[in-house]
RNA sequence: GUGCCUAUGGUGUAAUGGUUAGCACUCGGCUCUGUGAAAGCCGCAGCAUGGGUUCGAAUCCCAUUAGGCACCCCA
């Protein structure tokens, strides 16, 4: 320590955020969604550790890059530890340690805060939470047609209307049989190929055609033709005719038929809609914002049927999706769907005289045991001041406790809106 | 990791290289010691840090630090 010791910054962590209380209402609201729509859907909650072994997430990818993007320490037991980057293999973990005596079909949610180190930028925080969705048993198309269901009541509840955004559907076994069976590329050349169709839309033309080139030589212009085709039709018509009985083709087609008889019809097949992780393997879908002011995904998903084979189990099909709280909020500053901060209290005592605190104490319990939010103003401030600051706090109503009502023992409530006094029974 | 931009009270902002660094909000106090939403007055509090140019720097230059945005990468 110098002798002119330097003040501590008020700041928050790079790329971490302070929940202030009228932040805090926003994220309580964003939660309220996630839950009260995971549970409508008869979904139960499960919860973890943000620590892991570092294991976890190597194990997934096989690869290094993971480990520059997390937070990871070794602990005093020369553990290698990382703050989770994300919650499925923990739940896949879960889920594998418990397999037997589970029952299902599973349908668990949780809303887990997690870390990535990274440079924050708009959209993009280190930490953040995320509302995660998984069902897992179902192999049938059903399971796709629920959660994605879920993912539309999550977003209308965020406040945009059915034209403000569009699911975006594409499936991870058509694609492979594209590129595999179509262009015959081998696991290697599609997975590069795989990568390069998710860039798609932020590249060049022509960046995108030579990088194409590489991979597909002549077979690209057939390419480029499949992957700009307009519609579901046009991209069908533009694959070979064996392709029609392929399950690729029929999934996307069932998936789009099931939620249209559930009454949402804003979705729209996406060729070029791949997703990151690496470990789907049939329908992949994204609710993405048409706003211009945003065009963006708000949340995603999928199903990957194999991802507990890692911890030695036989297969669990699984369905699920992932929505951030950033993007939510985000959305809904941009839709001007903020809710109001909720007051604190439905009544506050202002107390005249330090010795009356006392007796207003003991009336602000009576009437809390009959449900009411109170709150007593211990200030001693002068009575206008003490209105005034429940007013500021948005306290509907008050009680003025001084000499007068502790020797009469009549209290009256007033509601600060109306100024209208009414007297309290009881 | 790379590039671009930014940095003035707690917050939001103003200031042709020369002002006592201005304004609004917030906060504290008063007009007004038992009834608030108004108005007015007073007060607290600031040029990110370190160098340089200059008679003179909030202002120009450099570095550092911090932040934002974009790239990279992508839960």
């Amino acid at each position: 320590m110098s002798d002119t010791p330097k003040k501590l910054s008020t700041d928050a962590y790079k790329g971490v955020r302070d929940f202030f209380p009228v932040d805090m209402a926003v994220q309580r609201h964003i939660f309220n969604i996630w839950e009260t729509t995971s549970k409508k859907y008869g979904y139960e909650e499960y919860g973890a550790s943000v620590l892991e072994p570092a294991d976890l997430y190597r194990a997934k990818t096989g690869e290094e890059i993971i480990n520059e993007q997390t937070y990871s320490f070794i602990d005093r037991g020369d553990r290698e530890v990382t703050l989770r980057p994300e919650m499925t293999p923990t739940l896949a973990r879960m889920v594998a340690a418990r397999k037997r005596e589970l029952t299902f079909p599973l349908r668990w949610y949780s809303i887990p805060n997690l870390f990535r180190y990274e440079q924050p930028q708009r959209g993009r925080v280190r930490e953040h939470w995320q509302l995660n969705v998984d069902i897992f048993g179902v192999e049938s198309l059903a399971a796709e047609i629920e959660v994605i269901s879920m993912a539309y009541d999550i977003t209308r509840a965020y406040g945009l209307k059915d034209t403000d955004f569009e699911i975006r559907l594409n499936s991870r076994r058509l694609m492979h049989y594209v590129t595999a069976d179509v262009f015959n590329l081998d696991e290697h050349q599609s997975h590069t190929i795989s990568k390069l169709i998710d860039k798609k839309d932020k590249v060049k033309a022509d960046w995108f055609e030579a990088a194409a080139m590489e991979i597909l030589g002549d077979n690209t212009p057939k390419f480029l033709t499949l992957l700009n085709s307009k519609n579901f039709e046009e991209f069908t018509t533009n694959l070979p005719q064996t392709a029609e009985e392929h399950k690729g083709l029929s999934e996307v087609r069932q998936v789009i038929a099931g939620l249209e008889k559930l009454g949402i019809t804003n979705t729209r097949f996406d060729q070029t809609l791949m997703r990151g992780f690496d470990y789907y393997t049939g329908i992949v879908f994204e609710v993405f914002d048409l706003n211009p002011a945003n065009r963006r995904a708000v949340l995603g998903g999928g199903r990957y049927d194999d991802l507990l084979s890692l911890f030695g189990n036989e297969k669990v099909t699984a369905v699920g999706f992932g929505a951030g709280d950033v993007t939510a909020r985000d959305l809904m500053e941009t839709y001007n769907a903020l809710p109001a901060a909720p007051s604190s209290a439905d009544i506050m005592i202002c107390v005249v005289g330090e010795h009356n605190i006392p007796y207003a104490l003991d009336v602000a319990q009576k009437i809390r045991e009959k449900g009411q939010r109170i709150a007593v103003d211990l200030s001693i401030k002068k009575l206008g001041d003490q209105i005034s600051h429940a007013n500021k706090r948005g306290i509907p109503k008050i009680i003025v406790i001084g000499d007068e009502e502790v020797s009469t023992g009549k209290l009256k409530t007033k509601d600060l809106k109306t100024g209208e006094e009414q007297e309290l029974i009881g």
